[in-house]
Formats: C-alpha cells, sequence, structure tokens
RNA sequence: GGGCGCAUAGCUCAGCUGGUUCAGAGCAUCUGCCUUACAAGCAGAGGGUCCGCGGUUCGAAUCCGUGUGCGCCCA
C-alpha cells in the first residue's frame, strides 16, 4: 500500500479550487432551473478574514453548494463594501506616515490616495476565501463604490428626496473642536479622567429656597434649558411646576419631570443642556426645550454664554468655579472619575455638538418591512429574533445617513449663495432645476458622504441590476427578475438593524418584494472563555494559519460542528482537530476499499441491505436539518452516518480478511455507497470529497466534477428492517460487552446460544462471528445452563465464554436489571390503569405503552427464570 | 432604566408538537487493545436533583409564574 495513513490536504485543496475555477463551476446565469441565489454580506475592503467571516462564509458555501448539487442554478454574489469610516481612517493614517496632512491635498487628490489603497489591499479578504473553498461567482464581484453601483445609490438618495424621505435636520455629532471636524462613533476613544464633580445651586424662583445640581461641566450652565427631576422623588415635590435663576446670569428656567433622571446619582437634580449633551438633547426635544449653543468651533465660548466670551472651555471651567464659590453658589467639589471621549486623531475631548445632517425618515418606509417579517413571508433563524426586530423597527429613530468624511458617495445636494437646496445628480441638473436663477458655477455641492449602509441596503439589487432604482420591478433585467428574491442571507445578528431591515425597506420601494425569504442569523465566535475575539485582545487565531495547518475541510467542519442557529460559538481548536480526524477518517476509509482486490462473483453481504436503509435514513435525518436550518445537527448526523454506520459498522461488517479479496458484488455497492456520502459531505467537505470522488472511480474524468453532481435524494426508509436489523447489532455490541467485562482476549473465541427463531440473526450469522469474536452459533430450544446470558430486547442471549462463570455477579446483575424493569412496568401500568390518561392520549401513545408493558413483562420473566437457572 | 435571551454530564452544547425504549452527542476521564484502513485509531465503561420554588396536566427537561445567577441589545 503506498498511500500515506494520514490525509494531507495542501496540494489537494489548492489543485481542485484552480480546477473549479478553470470549468467554471461556480459561474451562474439564468436558465430554466429553480433559482438559488445568496448575496455575501460584503466585507469591509480594509478587512481580513476572521473567524467570524469563516463561521459566516462557511455556512454559506454550504447551503450553495448543496443547492447547486441538487440541480438548482445556485448563485452566490461576492463582493465588498467601501467602509466609508474604516477606509477614510485607514488612508488618513497611511497619509500621516507620509508626513501628508489630508486637509492639505484637498479632497480630489486624497479620494486618489484612497482608490490606490483600495486597489493594492482592496480584495485581499476576497482571495483568502478561496482558500477557504467559498465557491462564489467570481465573475460577479462587486464593490459598493462600483460606477453602476454609486450611481444607484445617488439615484436612491434623489428619489427617496423626492418622495419626501429624506430631510435635513439638526443632528448631535463628536465635535473635535481642535481638527475643526466630526468623527464617527468608533473614532472617539473613552478614556477615564480625573474630574471633579460640582455641585451648584439655584435660587428658586420667587422664593429664597435653593436647588442643588451636580454637575462635571459647570461652564456650560448658561447653556442650560431647564433642570429635570423624577416625578415620583418626593425630595422635590414642592419644586413641581416652579422655575430656578440659572446662577452669575439670572436667567430663569423651568424644573421639569422626567423617569429619565436616576433619583439616586449625584443630588437627584439634572441640569438640563440640550446644546452640549446627547441626553439632554433628547430630553430637550421630548420638553420642547430651547437649543442654546455658547460654544465656537474651537471649543471657545460664544457670546450666548454672556460671561467669559471668548475662553476656551477648560478655562472657563476653572473660572466659573471660582466666580460660582465667589457667589455662594458653590456648594461643594467632589472628586470625580468620569469616562471622557477624545478624538482618536487630536487626542482633544470630544464636544457633543449640534449641526446640520441628512435623515432618511423613517416611521412610514419600515412598515412594509415589519409586515413581511411579522407575516413570515421573511423567516428569522432562530425566530427568537422576530422580537428583538419588530421591538426596533416599531421604535426606529430616523436614520442620519451624513458623513463628514470624503470617501464614500457625496451627497448630491447643491446649495446656491441665498441657502437654496437643490438636490440633483450634478450642478448643470440641480441649476436647471432653479429655473435659471442660479449657474451651476455657483452652487456649492454638499461636503458630506452618505453612511456606508445607505449603499449596502441596495446590496441585493444593485449586484445583479443598478439601474433598477429608474426603472420599475418589470422593466428590471434578467438576472434581478431571476435571482430576485436570494434564498436565504446569512450575517450576524449584530446588524439585524444596521443592514438586514433596511435591505428589506429598499426590496419593497425598489422590487415591490421581499430581498430574501430566510435570515439566517450566525453566532458570534469567541474563545474558550467566551471572550468576543478581537484584534486588541489577540486571542483570535488566523483562519489562514489554521487552514494552512489543519487543512480548510477541517476548519469548516470544526466551525459548524458546536454552532447552532443564532448561538454563540466557542472556539476551541479541539474542533478543528475533531475536523482533522474526521477527514483521516474518511482517507483510511478510502485506503482500505481502494486497497480491496477483486474477485468477480456475489457473496449476498446481507450488509449492503443494511447500509442501505441506514443511508436513507441518514439523508432523510440530514434533509430534515437543513430543511430547518439545523446546521450543527446536519453536521451530527452526516458524522455519525459516515463515521459509525459507514466506517465502524459497515466496512468491518465487509471487510474480507487480510489478503483475501472481495467480491465484485459488494464492491460495486461499497463504492456506490461511497459516492453518495462523499456527494452528501461536500457542501460541508468540499476538497477532500471531491478528491476521494475521482480516486475512488479513476474513470472518471477531469470534467466531471463532484461539486455538480448529483446530490444524493432521500427515499422511503424500511423502518421495520432497520429496527430488526438493529437487534443485530445490539447482539453483537453485548458480546463485546460481556468479553469486556470478562476481560477476555481478542483472539480467544467464543461460543454464541439462541433461543431466538428471529431470522435476522440467522442471515447475519458471519457478520456476528467476525465482529464479535464468535466461533460457533448454536441455535437450540432449550435454555443451556452455566453459561454467561444477557437481554437482546426480549431475546435471551447465552455466551460459552470457556470460563467458569461468578453466579453471584451474574445473579446480581440479573437482580438489578429486573428490579429496574420492575419499577419501569410499574409506572406504565400506573399510566395504563389511570382513565384519564387512556381516554386522553393520542391512539400511538396508547399502543406504545401497551406495548411497553408487554416487552417489561417478557424481559421481567426471561430474567426470573435466568436467575433460578442460576440458583 | 427599557427590551431580549440563557441555565441539561467535569467542559462545550443538542434535545423540534409535553408522552420514562428520552435524559443524548463530542471532548475529557477510566478499562482493555500496536486486531494489517485509520493510536488523528479500535472495543467497552462510568458520569446528570435537566438552576431553586410554586403551578397547569393523566403525564413536565419541555408549558406558565416566581426567585437566583449569567449574557446580549438599546438608552
Amino acid at each position: 500500500m503506498s498511500i500515506a495513513t494520514k490525509y494531507a490536504p495542501e496540494g489537494i485543496e489548492s489543485t481542485w479550487y484552480e480546477r473549479w475555477m478553470q470549468a467554471g463551476c461556480f459561474n451562474a446565469t439564468p436558465d430554466e432551473r429553480e433559482p438559488y441565489s445568496i448575496v455575501i454580506p460584503p466585507p469591509n475592503v480594509t478587512g481580513v478574514l476572521h473567524m467570524g467571516h469563516m463561521l459566516n462564509n462557511t455556512i454559506q458555501d454550504v447551503l450553495i453548494r448543496r443547492a447547486r448539487m441538487q440541480g438548482k442554478n445556485a448563485c452566490w454574489i461576492p463582493g465588498t463594501d467601501h467602509a466609508s469610516i474604516a477606509t477614510e481612517a485607514k488612508v488618513v493614517a497611511m497619509l500621516k506616515e507620509k508626513g501628508i496632512d489630508k486637509n492639505d491635498i484637498g479632497r480630489e487628490k486624497f479620494l486618489e490616495y484612497a482608490w490606490e489603497w483600495k486597489e493594492k489591499y482592496g480584495g485581499i479578504i476576497l482571495e483568502q476565501l478561496k482558500k477557504l473553498g467559498a465557491s462564489l461567482d467570481w465573475n460577479r464581484t462587486a464593490f459598493t463604490m462600483d460606477p453602476g453601483l454609486s450611481e444607484a445609490v445617488i439615484d436612491v438618495f434623489i428619489d427617496l428626496y423626492k418622495k419626501g424621505y429624506i430631510y435635513r435636520g439638526m443632528r448631535m455629532v463628536n465635535w473635535d473642536p481642535q481638527g475643526l471636524t466630526a468623527v464617527a462613533d468608533d473614532e472617539v476613544i473613552f478614556k477615564d479622567v480625573n474630574s471633579k464633580m460640582y455641585h451648584i445651586r439655584y435660587q428658586i424662583v420667587g422664593s429664597n429656597d435653593y436647588v442643588t445640581i451636580a454637575t462635571v461641566r459647570p461652564e456650560t450652565i448658561m447653556a442650560d434649558s431647564a433642570i429635570c427631576i423624577h416625578p415620583n422623588d418626593e425630595r422635590f415635590r414642592h419644586l413641581h411646576g416652579k422655575q430656578a435663576y440659572i446662577p452669575l446670569i439670572n436667567r430663569a428656567i423651568p424644573i421639569i419631570l422626567d423617569e429619565y433622571v436616576a433619583m439616586d446619582f449625584g443630588t437627584g437634580c439634572l441640569k438640563v443642556t440640550p446644546a452640549h449633551d446627547p441626553n439632554d438633547y433628547e430630553l430637550g426635544i421630548k420638553h420642547n426645550l430651547p437649543v442654546i449653543d455658547i460654544f465656537n468651533d474651537n471649543g471657545t465660548l460664544n457670546e450666548k454664554a454672556q460671561i467669559l466670551v471668548g475662553e476656551d472651555r477648560f478655562i472657563a471651567r476653572k473660572k466659573i468655579a471660582k466666580l460660582l464659590e465667589e457667589s455662594g453658589n458653590l456648594v461643594k467639589a467632589e472628586d470625580y472619575k468620569s469616562n471622557v471621549g477624545h478624538s482618536e486623531r487630536t487626542n482633544a475631548v470630544i464636544e457633543p455638538r449640534l449641526s446640520m445632517q441628512w435623515f432618511v425618515k423613517m416611521d412610514e418606509i419600515t412598515k412594509p418591512a415589519l409586515e413581511y417579517v411579522m407575516k413570515g413571508d421573511i423567516r428569522l433563524i432562530p425566530d427568537k429574533f422576530i422580537n428583538t426586530y419588530r421591538h426596533w423597527m416599531e421604535n426606529v429613530r430616523d436614520w442620519c445617513i451624513s458623513r463628514q468624511l470624503w470617501w464614500g458617495h457625496r451627497i448630491p445636494a447643491w446649495y446656491a449663495p441665498d441657502g437654496t437646496i437643490y438636490v440633483a445628480r450634478t450642478a448643470e441638473e440641480a441649476a436647471a432645476q432653479s429655473g435659471g436663477k442660479h449657474q451651476a458655477a455657483e452652487l456649492r455641492q454638499d461636503d458630506d458622504v452618505l453612511d456606508t449602509w445607505f449603499s449596502s441596503w441596495l446590496w441585493p439589487l444593485t449586484v445583479f441590476d443598478h439601474e433598477i432604482i429608474r426603472k420599475s420591478p418589470a422593466e428590471a433585467n434578467a438576472d434581478l427578475r431571476y435571482y430576485y428574491p436570494t434564498a436565504v442571507l446569512v450575517t450576524a445578528p449584530e446588524i439585524l438593524f444596521f443592514w438586514v431591515a433596511r435591505m428589506i425597506i429598499a426590496g419593497h420601494e425598489y422590487m415591490g418584494e421581499i430581498p430574501f425569504k430566510d435570515v439566517y442569523l450566525t453566532g458570534i465566535v469567541r474563545d474558550k472563555q467566551g471572550r468576543k475575539m478581537s484584534k486588541s485582545l489577540g486571542n483570535s487565531p488566523d483562519p489562514l494559519d489554521l487552514i494552512a495547518e489543519y487543512g480548510a475541510d477541517s476548519v469548516r467542519m470544526g466551525m459548524l460542528f458546536s454552532s447552532p442557529a443564532g448561538n454563540d460559538l466557542l472556539f476551541d481548536i479541539s474542533l478543528i482537530e475533531q475536523g482533522r480526524n474526521f477527514a483521516n477518517k474518511i482517507w483510511n476509509a478510502f485506503r482500505l476499499i481502494k486497497g480491496w482486490e477483486v474477485v468477480e462473483g456475489d457473496a449476498k453481504n446481507p450488509a449492503i441491505e443494511w447500509f442501505g436503509e441506514r443511508l436513507k435514513a441518514g439523508i432523510a435525518e440530514i434533509e430534515k436539518a437543513y430543511d430547518s436550518y439545523r446546521l450543527s445537527e446536519m453536521i451530527r448526523n452526516l458524522y455519525k452516518l459516515i463515521w459509525d454506520d459507514f466506517c465502524s459498522w459497515y466496512l468491518e461488517m465487509i471487510k474480507p480478511a487480510y489478503g483475501q479479496p472481495i467480491d465484485r458484488s459488494t464492491y460495486e455497492a461499497t463504492i456506490a455507497y461511497f459516492d453518495q456520502l462523499m456527494g452528501l459531505l461536500h457542501p460541508v467537505m468540499p476538497f477532500i470529497t471531491e478528491e476521494l470522488w475521482h480516486e475512488i472511480d479513476t474513470n472518471r474524468s477531469q470534467d466531471e466534477f463532484l461539486c455538480l453532481a448529483n446530490y444524493p435524494k432521500g427515499e422511503a426508509v424500511n423502518e421495520s428492517y432497520l429496527n430488526e436489523s438493529s437487534k443485530v447489532q445490539e447482539l453483537i455490541s453485548e458480546i463485546r460487552n460481556v468479553r469486556n467485562q470478562k476481560q477476555v482476549p481478542v483472539k480467544s473465541l467464543v461460543e454464541l446460544y439462541l433461543t431466538s427463531s428471529n431470522p435476522i440473526f440467522k442471515t447475519f450469522e458471519g457478520i456476528i462471528c467476525k465482529l464479535a469474536g464468535v466461533e460457533k452459533v448454536h441455535y437450540v430450544s432449550e435454555k443451556p445452563a452455566g453459561l454467561a446470558s444477557f437481554l437482546v430486547r426480549t431475546d435471551e442471549c447465552f455466551l460459552d465464554l470457556k470460563l467458569e462463570i461468578d453466579v453471584e455477579a451474574e445473579k446480581d446483575k440479573f437482580f438489578k436489571e429486573m428490579f429496574y424493569q420492575m419499577g419501569f412496568l410499574e409506572s406504565v401500568e400506573k399510566k395504563l390503569n389511570n382513565e384519564k390518561f387512556v381516554a386522553g392520549a393520542p391512539a400511538a401513545v396508547l399502543e406504545n405503552e401497551r406495548k411497553k408493558k408487554a416487552d417489561a413483562e417478557s424481559k421481567i420473566n426471561q430474567l426470573r427464570e435466568a436467575i433460578s437457572r442460576l440458583s
């Protein structure tokens, strides 16, 4: 035997991926078959493959490969999104290393660098997916900033603006007073800072009474619009409906009631400063409070502050504290640690600041999207996410879509010198809109770009037809009409709203239909301690290293093994090892079969029929698991079918003695089974299965591929036969167990005595002898004395181990078993004697109980006999 | 603070419509095997108050309530 005992995936994986690509196995065009399409959740163009991608894309590949083998027109679309914030940050950092400042080179030059960067690094993650075996149609690779897809984004903006869904409004952003720019949430770094909690008293209007508030930002008191207390707070009941004077400037503000206030925090009285705190802003809107912005762009106080105008906010803080102290309004100042946001780029303390932003109005547009899920047109898997989805959709806030960045789709809004806004594709169109009032040259385009999600929400539409926005659904191109709606979306629950919900909205708006039928939400890959895998923790293995070490098949198998839908996966290398061991097991099964010498003949081996039925049953279990997206259960069934049923039982049953040939009939049946098993396993472990499918039958041409072959179809299972034949396995296991307990060596053969007339034992006699080390089977009518015995269901079996048996130990064993059976019988009888049970239980349950009763009685009788025989 | 979820073997988790042949898998542990496909393996074994309490039911790991302990999302 020249074949290595260990499976080595390296060469095999790259070879097959290349051949699949050359043969165009993954390329799809519309035809008359049933379509099955998936769009990849586009990874960030800045991204590199991490464990989450591995899990997510393995699942998609499993689903698409199975569909392809089932003869469906399977189309899986690859691509990336431009990741506005992340990419811009990377490019800015890269330029900074070269000593270049973004603002010095200007927008156009910056974008040139950004595209250059994208061309160089943007495809890395897609190349990595190939290593995983992902069967994507690479001819269709899309990017959210491709010209076509970009046009669609602009079209949507214009369309929704015309429909009245898009508006411009105020919004609190993270302002960097040093960089003079807004920064995105993830560009804000929070640090614990030592500061002081100032307790300041405000005089109640028309009284000498005071109310004390606690704040870390006394310099903002001039921007206060109210004082807020909890409506249930008894301490302040007397303040309801009153007003208070802001110290130093003596402006009266109302005292309002809101449950937002934490009664046990600070003094229980909250100063409300809508212009300078996001939460206060919300509160301000709710209570209709004025917004008083007392800061300039650079963080100095403006004239609205009335005092300390022109001072920097931190200097102002110290001065205010002093003024308050002098005026007797500072009750106390105590040390306090607070978590303060700093700009990633300038390290300046972030100032929450109101600014003009673009929004999508969400209240109306979300309604159909909620309906689809509630009515079940779109299934969420697992369905526990329906609640979460509904909750969000019913409480959705307007979607802020503008970003103060350059990398992305620039907002198609044009400002005239008089402040009029025109929304149009070009300055010329905008000028035309003005009816000659403005020239194109005097219009200034909005500087901001659109949120990345504002382009990726169109993904399932525009990867097929980027002109769809300008057309009616009926005018969609062939691709979109054929592949839309897609079959399933596989993604992480954390983007259920950011992305999934919005795709449903866009799909409805522009195709009048759902974008996908099922949404499979994967769990998060965590480490053994349950921590989310992250770069900064360094607890994530590099998936490519794993593939290099264990092979892609093993990694795929391992990832899926313990990852039911929606549940987090606690990653452990032992999962991958299990996958590797499984690949090796299959490899060795192949080695065994491949090594046989075949002679003409038909041994009529009963194992063939048995495994045939077992295989049908296995396929049924696997299909059922697929249909409900229970992929880890599917894998477990597959694993059991191949390892236990095929390798441990079937191959051992048919295996000729060493050096002996096998008959052609059994051999061919075995090859056919092996083929089917490779087909079943292919979606999960594409490489080894493709390899062995070719190796087991060397007549197969290089143009034939398992990945395009027929997927095994389920057939009706002969349940009663399977049930009968499983007694053979039980008998063999029992004999092995007895031998093990009695320490009978493998090579010493025993004799079996059967009183049962069950023909199945006779049929499998040869197999029983081989697998259980039995020399001879005696079929007897009298129960033999002095032998070890045991029950197989209700059949008593005897074993001549050719050694003395320990009578007392045997008796003990039987008594124990008998007492158990008696207790069992009692519980069954109790049920059957219960009128309500007999009246209420379904017929099948009732019948089952009666059978249990009969079986238990029979067993008890046999055990009693066995005990008396020993006495 | 609001919402959602989880608790089953030492560990990681299955267990679907309630039905004692339904308490299960893998890993780990223990016993015996280098039996000519595989020691990345083979044949076996042990291990559980299904988180506590209450309820519904003829019957609860499963449904309801409640307590405890975790986790996630939103604010």
